[in-house]
DNA sequence: TCTGGGGTCCTAGGACCC
DNA sequence: TCTGGGGTCCTAGGACCC
């Protein structure tokens, strides 16, 4: 999918398309997850700090990652890949290999060409949003092909050519190859896939190590025979949390550390597996990262067990300068839950030194878990991007808030672009929302007497798409969009 | 107002075992 | 009586990917 969250927030919200649009953590120490075409413009890109890309492209919106409208989307698009073969492996949300020898396609250029296109098509009428096709006969070519297909094309890398193509290229083309690795082949004046292969196995493991520099001469000569696997099992769990200012208090670090490994826990439960070996990652104030890890004898997925051990780990940790991020993961999974004596009776343990703790926390007056029930529910915090809906105006988003104000545009992925309107942070018409799909359900028409815009009329041709979105080949109505 | 969050894979040293 | 060789597991760190 092309520059697919901030892709997916244009198609949601009519006033931002053809507008730069930056996705990504809003607060101070944030970094950007997806920049729009027209941000690249201004030079924003992924990875960016929040506060750079403020900078040099102060009119962007910036808002605030919806992952639950992207993995829909997601589920909707690898669906589609899932037509045309059994075996597809997703590489993250918006991007996945798919093995069409195994989906039974011809394998001459003119089919898989053929496919290639009609998928696109597809894409772009499920979900409004334009995908990119890389077509190769192996997963690297595959992936170099998508890249040059970017945005919202189709390349494929015709047999005999790859050496043509990839030889002159910075060795970064090849994955696998990043910023450390190559400057280690700078130094030694390799710079082009060509000189790449050139160098010759001997030297690139000499350069490198055992296996990545024989996996690089592999894939810089066109060998890659890794096989497209289907659905693998998550090998680790983890969560990580950054704190907008440095942590300094050791008991805070130690309730920031337990509520980790609650959420931790959580997300290894959904996923019905347990594990054995317990890791807390700390950062600090000078970004400086460690990680410690301890091994039960068992695997679990016991709540207790899980925050003593990470408790334990953090013993032998100095923070008195700062902590500036905690995470805490589980590894060596098991796909089931392993109910042994060892997890209740530490479990058991665990609870009544909870409760003693616990104890302690109110006979220091401890503030972070009081604090929130003596002043009430905590504030609502109105992020930018966030799907609201207003007793009178309907459903809108969060455009921005401050000083006790907060401002919402309201529109919606298949309305024209909306009205704004402010209103006071604590307005009881004002709630949450779910996000709305970026295709309009057909169960969902506009009722005629609130929704007589006269401009609808024509929305039957129309798909809700990118600033960019070229017209549905063939005119063909999109799913979904109907008059009212 | 530099530098997120969730992952995978590899390396290297020490413990331990046969 | 001058110290093998190989394998696995655990721990810590680093590169890389989206």
């Amino acid at each position: 999918m092309d520059a697919f969250y901030a892709s997916a927030e244009q198609a949601a919200k009519p006033s931002l398309r053809g507008k730069p649009v930056v996705v990504g953590g809003i607060g101070p120490r944030g970094v950007v997850a997806t920049a729009s075409y027209e941000a690249r413009v201004f030079g924003v890109h992924s990875a960016m700090a929040t506060a750079q890309a403020r900078r040099l492209c102060p009119n962007a919106a910036y808002l605030t990652p919806r992952f639950t409208l992207y993995r829909e989307v997601s589920e909707v698009v690898m669906g589609l890949l899932g037509e045309l073969s059994p075996l597809v492996e997703p590489l993250s949300l918006d991007e996945a290999f798919v093995d069409l020898e195994a989906g039974g396609v011809e394998p001459s250029v003119s089919a898989v060409r053929a496919v290639g296109e009609r998928l696109r098509r597809d894409i772009r009428v499920a979900t409004g949003l334009s995908g990119s096709v890389g077509l190769a006969g192996s997963k690297m070519l595959a992936k170099i092909a998508s890249e040059q297909a970017k945005p919202d094309g189709l390349f494929l890398i015709e047999p005999g050519t790859e050496a043509g193509l990839l030889g002159p290229m910075s060795v970064r083309a090849i994955p696998g190859v990043g910023p450390a690795t190559a400057e280690t082949l700078r130094r030694a004046g390799i710079t082009t896939v060509a000189e790449t292969g050139e160098a010759g196995e001997a030297e690139l493991v000499r350069l490198l190590g055992k296996a990545h520099g024989a996996g690089l001469y592999a894939l810089a000569t066109g060998h890659d025979d890794r096989p497209v696997v289907a659905e693998r099992d998550a090998k680790s769990v983890s969560v990580e949390d950054t704190f907008e200012e440095d942590l300094t208090d050791r008991v805070r670090v130690q309730l920031e550390l337990a509520r980790l490994a609650d959420r931790c826990v959580q997300r290894l439960r959904a996923a019905g597996r347990s594990g054995r070996t317990v890791v807390i990652k700390v950062r600090r104030y000078d970004f400086s990262t460690l990680t410690r890890s301890e091994t039960l004898r068992g695997p679990t997925d016991d709540l207790s067990v899980v925050r003593e051990a990470a408790g334990r780990l953090l013993e032998g940790v100095d923070t008195t300068a700062g902590v500036r991020l905690l995470g805490v993961g589980v590894t060596g999974l098991a796909d089931y839950t392993q109910e042994d004596l060892f997890a209740q009776a530490a479990s058991e343990a665990a609870a009544a030194a909870e409760a003693a703790a616990a104890e302690v926390h109110r006979a220091e007056g401890e503030e972070p878990e009081e604090a929130p029930e003596a002043v009430g529910a905590p504030p609502r915090r109105w992020l930018p991007g966030l799907d609201v809906r207003h007793a009178e105006f309907g459903a809108g988003w969060i455009q921005g808030s401050g000083v006790g104000r907060v401002t919402v545009r309201f529109e919606q992925p298949w309305s024209e672009p909306g009205r704004v309107r402010t209103f006071a942070v604590d307005d009881p018409a004002l709630e949450p929302a779910e996000p709305l799909p970026l295709i309009r359900p057909v169960d969902q028409l506009p009722e005629p007497l609130t929704v007589p815009s006269p401009s609808s009329a024509r929305s039957g041709t129309e798909v809700p798409a990118g600033p960019d979105a070229a017209p549905v080949a063939g005119g063909e109505p999109a799913v979904g969009s109907a008059r009212p």
